[in-house]
DNA sequence: ACGGTCAAGTTGCAGA
DNA sequence: TCTGCAACTTGACCGT
């Protein structure tokens, strides 16, 4: 089995060799490893980092604080984006990591540890193991469509060997017996298992080239060019 | 402006 | 019926 981690920690497992995941887009986002730095953008900050500064409420949009009745007050828009801290995905990444669904107790405890409504940790798993999944289809379409390619190139492959092959149907080579020098009928012919060659049931072979132009246009049609791979 | 990302909402289904 | 999940959608936000 072949697994790949994204940068943003997906895990993929999928036994499809010398394929990457190379996405990732959580990466993307500003960098707030030390939101009290500066640097970054207020929300980061907003979100995460229990505001001391007095009538900011601990966990604004949409964090364990936060009231159903406050949503609806601003009219028909919802509250403002959550986005998670570097540390909550970091912990969430882990646990996800670890299990990718969780009990109920699991989920309460994730949510005290991470500070966010039970419902936030329920999300963020639904929504984790909805690109997880997204990102497999994508790699596995990837992979089809490269089996696709070789396949489509084995078939024109195969179809140009057919062609030889009636080709050669269509012009048999005659063969004269080495006893009376006459064409053997084609039920006394045989193939030698060494050289390929085609010859009479008994004695050496006397091959003549057969008389269609065709076929004698093609190259050697007793030793007709094989795949290099074996079957 | 636009497309990508992602948290959150909605809906339908399956299992207890 | 309730619960949990997947699938799909919506809307805020971000980088370009």
């Amino acid at each position: 089995m072949m697994g790949a981690t994204s940068p943003s920690g997906l895990e993929l497992t999928m036994a499809v060799p010398g394929l990457s995941s190379s996405s990732g887009s959580e990466g993307a986002g500003c960098n707030n490893n030390n939101n009290a730095g500066g640097g970054c953008s207020m929300r980061d900050l907003d979100i995460n980092q229990p505001a001391s500064g007095g009538e900011e409420e601990e966990f604004p949009m949409g964090s364990v604080e936060e009231d159903e009745e406050e949503r609806g007050v601003g009219g028909p828009h919802r509250p403002k984006k959550l986005r998670l801290s570097k540390e909550q995905s970091r912990l969430l990444e882990e646990s996800f990591r670890l299990n990718h669904t969780l009990t109920p107790k699991q989920k309460e405890a994730l949510a005290i540890k991470l500070k966010l409504r039970p419902r936030q940790v329920e999300v963020w798993f639904q929504n984790r193991r909805a690109r997880t999944k997204l990102k497999q289809t994508e790699m596995e379409c990837e992979y089809l469509k490269r089996c696709f390619g070789s396949l489509t190139e084995e078939n024109r492959r195969l179809q140009r060997e057919v062609e030889e092959l009636r080709a050669m149907r269509v012009a048999p080579p005659t063969v004269l017996s080495p006893h009376t020098r006459q064409p053997l009928p084609a039920s006394a012919l045989t193939m030698c298992p060494r050289c390929e060659r085609i010859t009479a049931a008994t004695g050496p072979p006397t091959v003549r080239p057969p008389p269609s132009s065709a076929a004698a246009a093609a190259p050697s049609p007793f030793h007709p060019r094989r795949p290099s791979a074996a079957f």
